[in-house]
DNA sequence: GTGCATCCTGTAGCCGCTACAGGAGCAACC
DNA sequence: GGTTGCTCCTGTAGCGGCTACAGGATGCAC
């Protein structure tokens, strides 16, 4: 049995964040001890690291409980992970093309900018009353 | 002159984001007129045009501000303004190699999921006891 | 006068933490 | 017995940038 701090480095989940995610209910309070000191289990640290893995995936807390579900669920099969997996991916793609996007938009606007140059096209644009249109 | 609903539509601010603006500082507070609304002038809409361009393209609204004194200094050149630029690119492009790196680790996972499984790697891999170590 | 659109203020919620303030308990060392 | 230093506790506020109401006033067209 482990105090929050050892628990905090086994899980890789801050003492905060574990006190946060207690509140949130979205780990199971953990016992206390006499001086009323919350005791962690090495399921519960499981339970931790789990979702800390979920985090790390970039899947949203409601996602890594959906997650802990089908974990625990013996029932359960593999597709309904793989469809959370993919709709997650999905969204990671979209994010990486809006983020091209921005990159291209921006590397131009940057790379019209040069050193001693008396109107910056970049503010030009951004003060501009016409929208740029889409390409 | 304009009301705050055309103030909205001329500028693709919506309404509730121009209050909010108002009362974060983020413009200054436009005059009233005798029934209490809001009068927005055509260099008020572009103030909030502005703005809305530098949050297309991924500034934070202390860049939008800080890009917004820049352009009306006769004195300050394309430099910072490139500056800014330039650092915001890099966010922008350690984003998405962090949004790449989360692409390749759940697709691996996602890939070796299939139906009718009876173990999910994916979950196995979630609950396992010790990280993956970095590649 | 009636209906609808538009406006107002004020407040709460989103997500997932993070950062205190202010205090208690406990072990080790002088 | 005192002091230092570590860990723990509760509770609350803040981050960014909105968004979404509730509950009410005003204005305009028919």
């Amino acid at each position: 049995m482990f105090a929050i701090g050892e628990a905090a480095r086994r899980s890789g989940v801050s003492i905060e964040t574990i006190r946060y995610y207690e509140r949130e209910g979205i780990i199971a309070a953990p016992r206390r001890s006499t001086n009323g000191r919350r005791v962690f289990s090495e399921a519960e640290i499981s339970a931790l690291r789990f979702i800390r893995r979920c985090r790390d995936l970039g899947f949203s807390i409601r996602d890594a409980l959906a997650l802990r579900r089908l974990a625990s669920d013996p029932a359960a099969g593999c597709e309904k992970v793989q469809d959370l997996g993919q709709r997650h991916l999905a969204d990671i793609r979209s994010r990486i093309a809006s983020l091209r996007a921005l990159d291209e938009a921006l590397s131009e606007l940057v790379a019209n900018c040069a050193e001693g140059k008396r109107d910056c096209p970049m503010l030009d644009r951004l003060m501009s009353d016409r929208d740029v249109p889409a390409p």
